[in-house]
RNA sequence: GGGCGUGUGGCGCAACUUGGAUAGCGCAUCGGCUUGCGGAGCCGGAGGUUGCGGGUUCGAAUCCCGUCACGCCCGCCA
């Protein structure tokens, strides 16, 4: 169902542009030019403006002035958009109060939780991948960043019409793999408490040994018979990783995050996928394999042929990308490129999956092994790597070795989302360097949740309104888990963030407390009110005060739901949470809902959809509704 | 050397892709609101030459050129 702004929108553009046509037949104007060109102004200006009379004026030499004057009084009202008036050479138009009302809240309640979804995506399949975190640590909090992108992005496309599916890239071959292994072999420490954490410090511990050459060495040589699948020292790496992914998983379903499957690095290599994916790149004739200079011996891909592809990989230092070293190992780029040409459909699933654990939505977590079911994940139409922005260059690799192959179009759609580094005080957070390890607490997404959880049990421990105690842990839960994904997903995902437990426990001001706050209390004016569902959904009662602005906003959800798809920018969510909060909150305290007399049935009714759409943006960014707090 | 990103009141950010009317929001600060539906709230004040310089335009935080500062990337690591 179309969105009520987009029907607005459309009838006042067909009453401007017959008003054009009519007052200068010679102007060359179309829908589309009006339409890119109105704006939902300030509200003493009018609901909907547009500023087409100034191109107009150029076109034809004319004040803007004159001409937006002639085309109000041209325009002919439709039955949501009329009074079309002329200020500072804009053209204004009023919405009729009681029809737009009508179909915005008509809208709300038809739709429900569906309202402000979109048919854009038309089940084309599109692949999120997130968030890529090496097994051998648990989740910082720079992680819990990428997974909550992640998981906000699969969201808003799903809710545009997409079929989604969550992949993790679980890589169980490399150096930080053997480094740990290394540990493992050598360390005398056992495991004890979360295994994630455990193997986390560990490895931190097996970094200041690095120090020493022999240990250095004998890593190599650990690190060479990884890539040997049915070694003694490859088959417990996997078993040390699959039980750290297990660990990471409760985390991860902590934070409420799912996915479909994992996919793991040493099953691309078991699969054949690699073998696969340089056949094609072999049979193409991009690869190189030089006999003298510095890329002796290995298999590669020079850089100035990549290059015409993405002009940005030009005037590096970097002459050649290797896909296989000389000692035949095959390169992370060589991997990622094989699983990509799977994401898209080139080559077709060796993969066998298994199930690995029941996750707390209810579906199943699956992940790729050696002896499980074939089934039909991959083939994919666009694929969207939720990945650091340090990689951008790795990622521009990887698409250019797409167009390079001839596969310009699934380049296309292949998208990274090169988000901003997470520090903490201007430091990064180095797993390597064990820097997300703190003081007392530690910059981990365990702690983190548990921290927050804990500032918000005491909140809520004295709220009046909980008056069953047993129920002051979830809600503090649920608190906690707003006001984290709020958080990390209000910052636009390319800046850069210095992470502070000061900012992490507020919860107040443009934090998610604020918005789940609001919502509760839209939640018990319903109850107090009685208010089950709405039977009618007659406006007659509505003013022109914050009671319609809240209208005019929650008519134009979908438009913001959409640019949060196309852009891939949650943040758009999280402003619209903002701005229908704040005006909730001043509709709440300007005009009385129960007490509002005549006006009653309708400020119920708004407030029903109010808190609808709230809950339906809530859930978008994964943080779900809470009734009381 | 080449490239990418960032620069917006004291602090943290939004708006930049698609130029539009008086640059929004939060924190902090100053003042007010509770015998009213939930004060995790609401109202008001103070605080800005959008790093700097030029250009394009009726109109620039937004586009173009230059410049400065900070961060990041350019590996037979992933």
């Amino acid at each position: 169902m179309a969105s009520p702004l987009f029907i607005a929108k459309a009838q006042f553009t067909s009453a401007v542009l017959e008003a054009i046509k009519a007052a200068f037949p010679d102007a060359k104007i179309e829908a589309q030019d009006i339409e890119k060109s109105i704006a939902v102004p300030k509200s003493e200006m009018g609901d909907l403006s547009t500023s087409i009379s100034f191109r107009l004026a150029k076109e034809m030499k004319k004040n803007p002035h004159e001409i937006a004057l002639k085309i109000s009084q041209g325009a002919r009202g439709t039955k949501l958009v009329s009074n079309f008036t002329e200020l500072n050479g804009y053209l204004n138009a009023a919405l009729d109060t009681k029809a737009y009302s009508e179909l915005v809240v008509g809208s709300v309640v038809s739709e429900k939780n569906r309202y402000g979804s979109m048919d854009i995506g038309k089940g084309g399949k599109v692949i999120v991948e997130f968030p890529g975190v090496n097994p051998n640590k648990p989740w910082h909090v720079g992680h819990v960043r990428n997974a909550l992108l992640g998981s906000a992005i699969s969201n808003i496309l799903e809710f545009c019409g997409y079929s989604v599916e969550r992949d993790d890239y679980i890589d169980d071959l490399g150096l930080q793999m053997a480094e740990s292994l290394w540990g493992w072999l050598n360390l005398t420490d056992k495991p004890s408490g979360k295994f994630d954490q455990w193997l986390g410090e560990q490895y931190v511990s097996v970094n200041k040994e690095l120090e020493k050459s022999e240990v250095k060495s004998a890593v190599n040589s650990l690190l060479s018979k990884l890539e040997v699948l049915d070694s003694k020292e490859s088959q417990i790496t996997r078993q040390m990783a699959e039980r750290c992914v297990l660990a990471q998983n409760e985390t991860a379903f902590s934070y409420g995050v799912y996915h479909d499957i994992m996919v793991f690095e040493s099953d691309i290599v078991r699969g054949k996928l690699l073998d696969k994916a340089l056949e094609v790149a072999r049979r193409k004739g991009v690869l190189e394999k030089p006999e003298e200079g510095k890329y002796r011996g290995s298999t590669i891909v020079s850089m100035h042929k990549l290059a015409k592809y993405e002009k940005e990989l030009s005037g590096g230092s970097e002459e050649s990308k290797v896909l296989v070293r000389s000692n035949g190992a095959a390169t992370y780029m060589a991997k990622d490129l094989a699983f990509h040409m799977w994401k898209m459909g080139i080559t077709k699933s060796d993969f066998r999956y298994k199930k690995f654990v029941d996750q707390p939505n209810g579906k199943p977590l699956l992940g790729t092994c050696e002896d499980g079911d074939f089934k039909e994940f991959g083939n994919a139409k666009m694929a969207v790597n939720i990945i650091d922005a340090r990689q951008r260059h790795e990622q521009l690799s990887m698409r250019a070795m797409f167009s390079l192959l001839g596969y310009e179009d699934l380049a296309k759609g292949i998208i990274h989302l090169p988000y901003g580094t997470v520090r903490i005080k201007g430091v990064d957070l180095s797993t390597r360097k064990g820097t997300w390890l703190g003081e007392g607490k530690n910059y981990t997404a365990d702690d983190l949740l548990r921290e927050v959880m804990d500032a918000a049990k005491k909140i809520v421990a004295e709220s009046e309104k909980i008056t069953d105690k047993s129920i002051v842990g979830s809600i503090a839960n649920s608190v906690a888990l707003a006001a984290i994904k709020f958080d990390f997903l209000k910052y636009a995902p390319e800046s850069e963030i210095t992470f502070s437990w000061d900012k992490a426990l507020t919860f107040e001001g443009d934090t998610g407390p604020y918005c789940a706050y609001t919502y509760a209390r839209a939640t018990r004016v319903l109850e107090r009110g009685g208010y089950k569902q709405p039977q009618a959904t007659s406006m007659d009662q509505i003013g022109r005060g914050e009671d319609f602005e809240l209208i005019k906003l929650i008519g134009g959800f979908a438009e913001t739901v959409e640019r949060a798809a196309s852009e891939y920018r949650p943040n758009a969510i999280t402003d619209y949470l903002l701005n229908i909060a704040s005006l909730f909150s001043k509709f709440y305290e300007a005009m009385p809902i129960l007490k509002g007399g005549e006006t009653k049935e309708a400020r119920l009714l708004l407030t029903f959809a109010a808190r609808q759409v709230i809950g339906n943006a809530l859930a978008l960014l994964g943080i779900s509704p809470i009734e009381r707090m």
